[in-house]
DNA sequence: ACGGGTCTGAAAATATTCAGTCATTCACTT
DNA sequence: AAGTGAATGACTGAATATTTTCAGACCCGT
């Protein structure tokens, strides 16, 4: 789709700046002056911007070579479009070798896509008040997952574990979770994973430990589980790809991004955990040494 | 930030989110993915882009506070010219609104380095080939993670369990290897994953289950497990963040691409299995509608 | 200063968009 | 399984934007 040697419209300004007349000028001055913002608006308001007539913008516009106003203005939003998408984002192919239409490209285009308009949605004051709240040792933390998002939820629960104590993985099947809630008191944490299709029982687990006065954290996907509802904080994560389900890398993104930031919050305390991890397994001698 | 009090329309949106409905999340989704390019067209070809009717374009317009929809679409213009106005075009930093050195952005750009590479390095042919292997019904496959990443062959077997019969995810404890080891025959596949450290029980596991024929596909590190020396295919992904512990995130892509291609090469098969499955789902009231 | 041509904007004609109303659909509850 | 209330989109008239038309203004030569 590219390849092409398109030129911008100020290049096309400039190049036919000879062929226009006075008025005509005046109007591509005040665009090219705030370039390409001001020639973004009804074609009345950029008149009276540039101090011309309508019909002089008009005209100006089909001798660039548009096929009238709202074509000169699509032209001008594409490639504004084309300026501001990232250069990581708009790489057409990831894995070179392989053809464009190869699963692994397009399943890369998407991950990146989710990726980066995850973060744009991200409110990083309430992913460090997460950070915060599971740093802190006053409060026992249980976590649970649904069908697909247990590993999800496996995956956090063994990363907290190394970082700290009282961290309970709820097992898949809920019919041991009332019993887990019984043991948890105001103020202790619950993390649920529950991406589509939201599961009602999920819903209810959230629903009686908010009664209990336990503080809810989500992590869900675009469309938010009817579990934000009850959550003191959400996470959610864009998790679209090619495919018959939906993708956890992203949501496996934002977890080990907290695990690292609650690291940093904790580090004399993790570097001491980890020290004496490691002497345990090294005694174990279950692991080679690090290369 | 800046320390201005104006907060920009993505910014509205994200905290606004919430009281948005499905529909209106779909336009403010489409907007956030292409932002604010995909604003500044007429409302209907907004619309139109996004999915949803003109009314719904205006209603979340007015939701987040804007007069109508050309209110909006100004807002989102005068936005534009600030940041255009602004010197410095911010090209490393994924949550915009986030400083620069906070831990979202820096581990962004490790992950979108880790996944770049890591795609540049694979080889297709062996991806292909890996899921071809794997779409056979005519191979058992038993699958088994190291302490960390233990995780991803859960993830991994999830999803095929889904698609195939003849899945097992080996349990943590590799007492019980020997024993599911027996039962596979010559030809059939054991998927590892071992990332550094590498653990001695895999290394172990591998020459035994290379002995007696049975093939191996191993998800590692760039740093390459010893356990590649028995393996048939090897699928290497960076992992280096900036935290203590290494990113289970590229190689959680490859686990999704591969299963992707797996369903994509057994589609008829895969659908019936999943209608069987979602008419179960759904016979048991567990989930709530997809959105 | 005059006449031929081009340039320009007022205004009319046309097309499109905007913002309501209302019936239908959808998701969830009992 | 049916009911309920919110969410959604087709439709509509009013408003606005775009395009065309055309008469007058302007520039240039003589």
């Amino acid at each position: 789709m590219t390849g092409e040697t398109k030129a911008t419209i100020s290049e096309i300004i400039r190049t036919r700046y000879a062929d226009l007349t006075r008025k005509e000028r005046k109007f591509a001055d005040t665009l090219l002056a705030n370039y390409p913002v001001a020639g973004l608006a009804s074609i009345t308001e950029v008149a009276k911007k540039a101090d011309v007539s309508t019909p002089t913008v008009l005209r100006t516009a089909k001798k660039l070579g548009f096929k009238g106003f709202p074509g000169f203005q699509s032209a001008l939003r594409a490639e504004l479009a084309q300026t501001l998408s990232s250069p990581i984002t708009k790489h057409e192919q990831w894995a070179d070798e392989a053809p464009a239409e190869h699963i692994l490209n397009k399943f890369a285009t998407a991950t990146m896509d989710n990726l980066s308009s995850s973060l744009r949605q991200i409110d990083y004051r309430t992913f460090d008040k997460i950070s915060k709240l599971l740093a802190d040792e006053g409060r026992k933390i249980a976590i649970v997952g649904g069908r697909l998002s247990h590993t999800l939820a496996d995956s956090l629960a063994t990363h907290l574990q190394i970082i700290r104590d009282d961290v309970t993985l709820l097992s898949a099947s809920p019919s041991r979770w009332p019993h887990h809630l019984l043991s948890m008191k105001k103020g202790d944490i619950l993390v649920i994973f529950d991406v589509r299709r939201y599961e009602t029982n999920l819903t209810d687990l959230a629903k009686i430990a908010d009664k209990r006065g336990i503080k809810i954290i989500l992590f869900t996907d675009q469309w938010m589980s009817p579990v934000s509802a009850r959550a003191s904080h959400t996470i959610s994560s864009r998790i679209e790809v090619p495919s018959g389900w939906d993708s956890s890398v992203v949501t496996m993104f934002m977890i080990e991004a907290l695990v690292a930031s609650i690291e940093t919050n904790r580090w004399p305390q993790t570097r001491a955990r980890i020290n004496e991890l490691e002497e345990i397994f090294d005694a174990t001698r279950r692991f080679l040494k690090k290369p």
